[in-house]
DNA sequence: ATAGGGTTAG
């Protein structure tokens, strides 16, 4: 390093940085320049430095300690760091650093960076010492912190603090009245938010998309359409939260339309169609959208990738599935951050890798939940029941909880390797050792797993006991185990209570037609008929999972 | 230098 660099050049310098490489060689700029103590360099430093690795709080924090005496925007700039990217713990830590030896008073800078930290986890308790510390620094009556701890409070569901904090504020902005609407929102006060939509003295994009969320949450597309239609001026989020509305509710026609329109696109709502069209089951289309975007010269990042993921999964194309893993090691992606590693799993599983997704998942720095049922998922379609279940026992052993499709996805193993004994033992685990309470997807494998293994009686009695309106899945269930079974008896029985659930269901009334066909006794099949005309019931056409792929 | 709005996996 043969020059010494003028404070402005290594300043400039900063701004190009990119790698760690780079901050490293400005950092030896700085200290070789002696300028280590320079306050705003430093701060530039690490601000610059964060942009670059965000994930990464060492550095910035080494930066920091060689400074003697920082003054307050500095440990502000540290605080902030800290609680983008760290523990809580760490940045109250930093924070009672800052207050014991630090030699300067906390500012009004200071705390929302800590209330936020707070609010992301819902750290209820931390946030209120917090606040009470402000309150002591007289930096409360400030709107950035007035407007962190109304948002802070709704996150908690703690609106009654939300209103006390916003009531008593004696200057408001945009901020600090969406903040208080997003909170009734979230409480499902819709009465409350729309009389704080109507009557705030200005609004701004932020506040109008966060209505639009609030009605899409709901449901209410039609009404989430008319705030969008009456909003002065839409921008990405606007189009972006109203196609996640349409995609949930299964219109992906209205979803691409909106999605058409835009003329300013940007990577999330490229991600927000892909992962429409992948819940709604359109993997083919998901991929058309991706190579779209790749003519557009548009770099996809994680989320698209993730959904790219989950539509070559269902499509189970194993040239694709290499070609993204490529695409992927080529470009600046981490495959090891949970989301990425976990579609990785469950793309190999599904389109026939399983020794790949295996490597991948062992890999894992700490394997998630999710990669837990992908490959559980993954064995159960491979025929490996057995290692499924065992790698169940293996997730709990280390420490991993399960969760309701956890367990949907277990017995549905269970069920489809004949493992009648394991499922039961499973089923218990979630009723007794994790007091879950089973749901109808629950109940329907149990059914087929009891109900495979001839056990039909077992499985009535299991959910004769549990209301039926919200079991109709169940017991569906086992009207066709009955008919597996030829358990004619039990088969009408069910049958009786399925005609009363879900009168519209045609199937349940073929089923049974099916099992008196077998057992022979034909006038009760030709009654049947009758009632099903009766009621103007006619069986859905079948028809084959190939024909189904071109849909008339 | 600080606060509010949209996207990801089983």
């Amino acid at each position: 390093m043969p020059f010494r660099l003028s404070p402005p050049a290594i300043l400039s310098l900063l701004k190009t940085c990119k790698t760690l490489r780079d901050l490293n060689q400005v950092h030896a700029h700085i200290i070789r320049r002696g300028c280590e103590q320079d306050h705003y360099l430093i701060a530039q430093f690490l601000t610059i430095c964060t942009a670059a690795q965000p994930a990464n709080v060492r550095y910035p924090t080494a930066a920091f300690n060689s400074v003697i005496s920082p003054n307050i925007y500095l440990w502000n700039i540290l605080i902030k760091i800290h609680c983008e990217n760290a523990p809580l713990s760490g940045c109250f830590s930093l924070f009672r650093r800052m207050r014991k030896g630090g030699n300067v008073v906390p500012d009004k800078y200071t705390f929302p960076s800590l209330i936020k930290a707070c609010s992301s986890v819902s750290a209820l308790r931390e946030g209120r010492v917090v606040h009470a510390a402000a309150v002591r620094c007289g930096t409360e009556g400030d709107v950035f912190m007035g407007s962190s701890l109304i948002d802070f409070y709704g996150k908690c569901r703690e609106i009654e603090s939300a209103w006390k904090v916003f009531d008593g504020m004696c200057v408001r902005n945009e901020v600090s009245w969406t903040a208080m609407m997003v909170g009734c929102l979230d409480c499902g006060d819709m009465d409350a938010a729309g009389k704080m939509f109507d009557e705030m003295p200005k609004k701004n994009d932020a506040t109008w998309n966060a209505m639009i969320k609030g009605l899409v949450k709901l449901g209410d597309l039609v009404n989430a359409r008319k705030v969008f239609d009456e909003m002065p001026a839409r921008d990405a989020v606007s189009f972006t939260t109203l196609i996640g509305g349409y995609a949930k509710a299964g219109d992906m026609a209205a979803a691409r339309f909106m999605f058409d329109q835009m003329d300013s696109k940007d990577l999330v709502s490229w991600s927000a169609i892909m992962s429409g069209y992948v819940q709604n089951g359109k993997p083919g289309e998901a991929v058309k959208v991706f190579g779209e975007m790749r003519d557009r010269n548009l770099k996809p990042d994680e989320f698209i990738l993730v959904s790219l993921m989950s539509a070559c999964a269902q499509l189970g194309s194993s040239e694709l599935a290499r070609w993204i893993e490529s695409y992927m090691h080529e470009g600046p992606y981490d495959t090891m951050r949970p989301h990425v590693a976990a579609a990785l799993v469950d793309m190999n599983a599904k389109c026939g890798d399983m020794a790949r997704a295996t490597k991948l998942f062992e890999e894992m720095p700490r394997r998630d939940l999710v990669s837990y049922c992908s490959m559980i998922q993954g064995l159960c379609i491979h025929g490996r029941g057995a290692e499924a279940v065992a790698l169940f026992h293996r997730m709990i052993y280390e420490g991993v909880r399960p969760d309701d499709v956890a367990f949907t996805v277990i017995l549905t193993t269970c069920s489809h390797a004949g493992l009648v004994d394991e499922g039961c033992r499973v089923f218990d685990l979630m009723t007794e050792k994790y007091s879950m309470s089973p749901s109808p997807d629950h109940y329907a494998c149990m059914v087929n797993l009891l109900g495979k293994s001839g056990r039909v009686k077992a499985a009535y009695e299991l959910i004769r006991s549990v209301p039926m309106e919200s079991h109709a899945g169940a017991w569906g269930a086992l009207l066709g185990a009955c008919r597996s079974q030829g358990d004619v008896e039990l088969g009408e029985m069910v049958a009786k209570r399925l005609f009363q659930v879900e009168p519209q269901n045609a199937g349940n009334y073929v089923l049974l037609s099916n099992i008196y066909a077998e057992a022979e006794r034909w006038l009760n099949v030709s009654d049947l008929r009758e009632r099903m005309s009766e009621k103007g019931l006619r069986k859905v056409p079948g028809c084959s999972y190939l024909d189904s792929t071109t849909p008339a």
